[in-house]
This record gives structure tokens, sequence and C-alpha cells, in this order.
DNA sequence: GCAAAAGTGTTCATAATACACCCATGT
DNA sequence: ACATGGGTGTATTATGAACACTTTTGC
């Protein structure tokens, strides 16, 4: 500090903050998961977690320190969402704030969180008011990953390691809002080569049974085709 | 700063830095400003222009400033590229920067620049070695700059005012490196409904003469399709 | 046998691509 | 008259959307 300081003759210094916007797949329906404010200005309202960057990390590994210590998941992918410094976004004073949003499984993870950590799931159309500008980052976040679902197969991290390519229809239908026709999405999904079939039928949605699948190796999968169509 | 940090309890302050990447176009071929650094550390070397975030700014308007204070330019459109955060990136202490793009004209505004600010035009295809990190947010901001043009249509900023469609189409070429077919092209452009075309024409580049067009007024453009496919 | 989800196939409309061809005109 | 870039038209292919149809099996 004291270094950087001599070099560059005093500039202004900020707090700055990053923001976890968590989402979740339960029941048809893309979730968020939201905590009670623990720490004024706006205790006890809803929140998304967050925490300030230290001296010696990026953000991305700050964004990771905080999602472990306030949730205690650990290595789960983050996407860089965008950068929000209004000067009094904050009414606690001048914060940068960077946003990120994950996918986490509700099944495996999720309801374990709602007990220890006080966080709870809400559906993403039916949304609480949030803190400062948390209702913005989860707009922006959401609009983040139907692009990153345009491009790229999502299921990784919100769906259970093997699923059948239905709920995984129901799931690009919660994202986007929208039916997609079951014999296109399954072809679409198909022609990606992304997917191995397992010998495994799920039972419990169907007599005739639906194929598990499962994603093929990380390092064999590459995308070269748009699977949503946004406008 | 005393009231916030009274709320917040003395987490760790940072530097934040802006800096902008400025793409010009010119002679078929994609440039980038630069400019020597002047002040240590690595005073003189090749670098894109930044500066400080202050209190009272948001990171866009901090970047707007930077862009008039270090070249006289205003009210320029800027798009937000990434954020760099690794703790070493700049050996003159800890900043964290954010990186956003501009196009400006060569013709109208860049020659001045390169009088009367010490900066120079570089094809992005032959750059120097820039300082820190900076070469990596040119790269990004390449990426970024394609990725808008697939879906809007450049040219605002880059070219004058009036332009003929095979002006538009080298400035396509120059920046996604390909040739794309003159017919296609048009065809393409034209569908998007988003030019006008003048009663002008410019006998410059060919005997018969090529119209001139610009573009619609803001507020009647739309984008609906994808203009260049990315793969 | 029938309902209901799983899965396959067919059709039609649209968009991307390649490329042939006409136009205008200065030399 | 011909070379050159401007501009238009056409054939082929690839992709997306709509939807009919077949399969399987518990009830």
């Amino acid at each position: 500090m004291q270094n950087m300081q001599r070099i560059y003759q005093n500039p202004p210094t900020h707090l700055v903050a990053v923001d976890c916007i968590i989402f979740g797949y339960e029941q048809e329906d893309l979730k968020l998961l939201l905590f009670k404010r623990q720490l004024p200005p706006a205790q006890g309202e809803w929140s998304l977690i967050g925490g300030w960057v230290n001296e010696d990390c990026t953000v991305e590994q700050a964004n990771q320190h905080v999602l472990k210590t306030l949730t205690g998941l650990e290595g789960i992918p983050m996407e860089q969402v965008s950068i929000y410094s209004k000067p009094d976004r904050d009414p606690g004073g001048r914060v940068i704030s960077i946003s990120f949003y994950a996918l986490i499984n509700v099944q495996e993870k999720g309801k374990e969180l709602e007990k220890q950590f006080g966080a709870e799931w809400f559906s993403v159309k039916e949304l609480p008011n949030l803190i400062f500008d948390h209702n913005e980052m989860v707009a922006d976040a959401l609009r983040k990953l139907r692009f990153d679902g345009s491009k790229t197969l999502l299921g990784h991290g919100l769906l259970n390691e093997e699923f059948t390519l239905s709920q995984l229809r129901s799931l690009y239908n919660s994202i986007y809002d929208k039916e997609f026709d079951p014999g296109n999405f399954r072809k679409k999904i198909l022609s990606l080569k992304v997917l191995e079939r397992l010998n495994k039928k799920d039972f419990s949605e169907s007599k005739k049974g639906a194929f598990y699948y499962k994603y093929k190796p990380d390092n064999e999968i590459e995308y070269n085709e748009r699977i949503v169509n946004l406008k």
C-alpha cells in the first residue's frame, strides 16, 4: 500500500465488493437463492450474498471466497456478469460491486443452505424486493444466463449428474420461459454431440421410460452451433 | 469516506482504474490508438490510456473523463469489456482495472491526436508489446467488438457519416479478417433496413460509382437478425 | 384399449452460401 | 472493346419450426 501510493501519488481508493447470484432449478422452475442481510444498512432485508475484495486476490477469487464462507459451496464455476458503480448505489457508502452467477443443484446442495444459512429459494418469476440495486443485478444475470445457454448446453450444476432429455427440456423451458417442442429440442440437443446416453431409464415420468444422459468429459465437448435463438 | 468506514468497519480499499481501447479504421485496416506512457512504472512504453475512478462518478463516467482529458474526445459511445484484477498485474501496486472500447474516425479525429497527444495508430495485426496486461485487454476488446458487430451494424464512429456498401464491407473484412462475398454482404446489410440510400455516388473507387448510404435515425433502428456468424 | 410420455420422421419456410451474370463508364 | 467495381438474380444447401406418427407400458 505504501509502495503503491508512493508511485501513484494518492489517487482515490474504493471499497470493491463481489455479489453472488445463485440460481437453482426445482419443480420445473428456475429459482434464486436469497439471504437475509446480516449487517446494516438494510439489515434483515432480502439480498444477494456478497463480500469484500481483499488485497491479494482477484475478483474471481474473492467471489469464490464469499461463496464458500457464506454457503459452504466450493469449486462452483461462476460467470462474471457486470459492474455496478453508481456512487450512491449502496447507502452505506461508495462501493463498486462486481456480480457473478452460479448454478447449483437444489436437491443436492440447496436444502441444507436453507437451514444452515437462513437462505431461501424464490422462483425467479416471483422475486421479492431486494436491497440496493440487487434486483437489477439479478435481471442482468438472468440475461447473461440466457445468453450463455444459447450457445452452451446448460444443465451442469443445475441438474443431477444423470438426467433425461425431458428434464433438460423442462429446464430450458423454465429459463427461457417458453415451451420448446419435444421433438425438435431432442434433435437439436443430440446434434450437439455433447451428451452420451446411458443404459438406464427413468420411469418416474412415463411408463415407457426415458433414457438417462450425461455430459461427455469436458475436453470432448465443443460448441459450434447456437442452441436457442435469442431475438 | 468516514461515514462508509464507520458502517463497514474498514474493509480493504483499492485503486480502481479505467482503460480505453480506441479502435479506428483506415486504408482497409483496423487500427488501435496507442500512447507512450507518461508516468512510471514502464514510463515511455506503448500503452492504452487510462485513469483513476474518482469518488463521485461511475466507471463509465470515469472512462469518459479519461478519454476527454487525454484525447479531447467527447461523447463517444463506449462499450465495457472486462475487469482485470490480478494483484500483481500492475507493478506499481494493486490496481483493479476496467476496460472499455471506443470506435473513432481516423480521418476526422485521429490525425490531430497523433500530433497533440503523441499517440500513434497501429494495425491490430501488428501491435507492439504493451505494458502490463494491455495486450490481453486489446485481445478481449477485439473479441467483444466482433461479437457486437455480429448483431449490430458497425460503422458508426469508424466510418464517415456517409459511406458506400463497399466501404462497409471492407470494414467488416478487416474486423473479421475474412472476405465477405460482395453480393451476399450487400443483401444481408440492406435486409436489416437500418441504412438509407442517398442520391449521391462515390466515383473514387469505380467508374460506375457506388451509392452513398447513411444510418437511419437511431430510434428507427432495430436489430433482429445476426449479421455475422461467429463460430 | 387407451392415455401419456418417449422417440422418430416428414413437410414447409427461411436463411446462408456460392456464383453466374448484367450494368455503367473511364480509359 | 474491355477491365473494373457496382449491383441483381438464381440454384443449392443447411437450419428451424410445426406437427404427424409410432412405440411402450401401466392402468
